[in-house]
DNA sequence: GTCTATATATTGATAGAC
DNA sequence: GTCTATCAATATATAGAC
């Protein structure tokens, strides 16, 4: 026999998690049914709780793990200088953002369906993230390559603003990545005082 | 008597859209029940259907109303220079979004929710919005007072960036209002160059 | 691991009395 | 305009067979 049943799970594992943050994303995690999750993946409903205790961990799970993967993916290297740092910081966080736009939606819209357990981890997980890009932009003003008048509300003010690329940005549309990097790195440049 | 019927509906009336705009906001217009619309009023679930016709069309007036509000109240003078044009759209853009965060939220998040026709009619209403941003920085740069590498993605990514503040800030936090204009309108000036 | 069947609760919306 | 009562559909989650 080609297959085992163990690992038909290891195929179905991933597909319920991704069918379930294309559905949430593109409807509202309240809007969508595990029916719904059960069929895009080719399941019945009970199937599902072979893979999650209820509906809700899978959304916490998908959050989580999102910014997991976000964090451990940024490599810094604090030697370097900050106006250096800080083009890296955008470019890896466009980059990622519209290579997993529906994971990025996810997170910054359906916090308020966590219980405040799971809030709370997901909150620290993105203050991390924002710390981050913090750190980076009180470097640069110890360096005097940068001048930004509060750190913390740039900080929150330019993730804003890199995030926002997934509300317009379509592949294949007017401008690729590079080009899209290129004028956010103009606009970020110029916010920062370099 | 002090009161008609009639003067009753024209209190209940708002009060239904206002409870609903919270809830809506607050947690995502799936998770919203009518019983629990009607509950926040003070009315049962029939009732709210003497106000609209179905919970769809709730959701396409609030937001609807909310872009037209918007539209009305920017009052912009195309003679003035393209840099106090814009400080003053900063200025606006952030107060009406700290007045009404829950209406700005609802607006950017629950697009999906809507029938396409209903969906057509608002993404109509938000492009004449970012189209306001847009003839300031083509202005500015006409003027050579600005610096813009694509005055429409800068658009969509300033109002990205302003949007954000109701993400953030909290009612009698760190920052008061004056303090949270003045910090953006560094950044922003920064950014289109100026 | 996946199915079918089902328990239990809740939903949006309507009808008819007042 | 608001109430009570109700319909039909759908929801999450569980039980037991295979």
């Amino acid at each position: 026999m080609a297959r085992t049943q163990g690992s038909r799970a290891e195929i179905t594992g991933p597909a319920v998690r991704e069918a379930a943050r294309r559905l949430f994303a593109r409807q509202g995690f309240a809007a969508v049914s595990m029916r719904q999750i059960a069929a895009e993946v080719g399941l019945q409903v009970g199937a599902l709780y072979a893979y999650t205790p209820d509906k809700q961990a899978l959304l916490a799970d998908l959050l989580r793990s999102h910014m997991e993967d976000l964090l451990a993916a940024w490599q810094d290297d604090p030697a370097r200088p900050a106006l250096a740092r800080l083009e890296s910081f955008l470019r890896f966080h466009i980059q990622t953002s519209l290579e997993h736009p529906e994971a990025v939606f996810l997170s910054y819209m359906e916090l308020r369906n966590l219980t405040p357990e799971n809030r709370r981890i997901i909150a620290d997980l993105r203050r991390r993230y924002e710390d981050a890009l913090e750190a980076i932009l009180i470097a640069g003003e110890a360096q005097g390559t940068m001048s930004v008048p509060d750190s913390r509300l740039s900080a929150m003010a330019l993730i804003a603003m890199l995030t926002g690329v997934t509300n317009w940005y379509r592949e294949g549309g007017r401008l690729d990545q590079d080009r899209v990097v290129a004028v956010y790195w103009d606009l970020v440049r110029g916010a920062v005082g370099a």
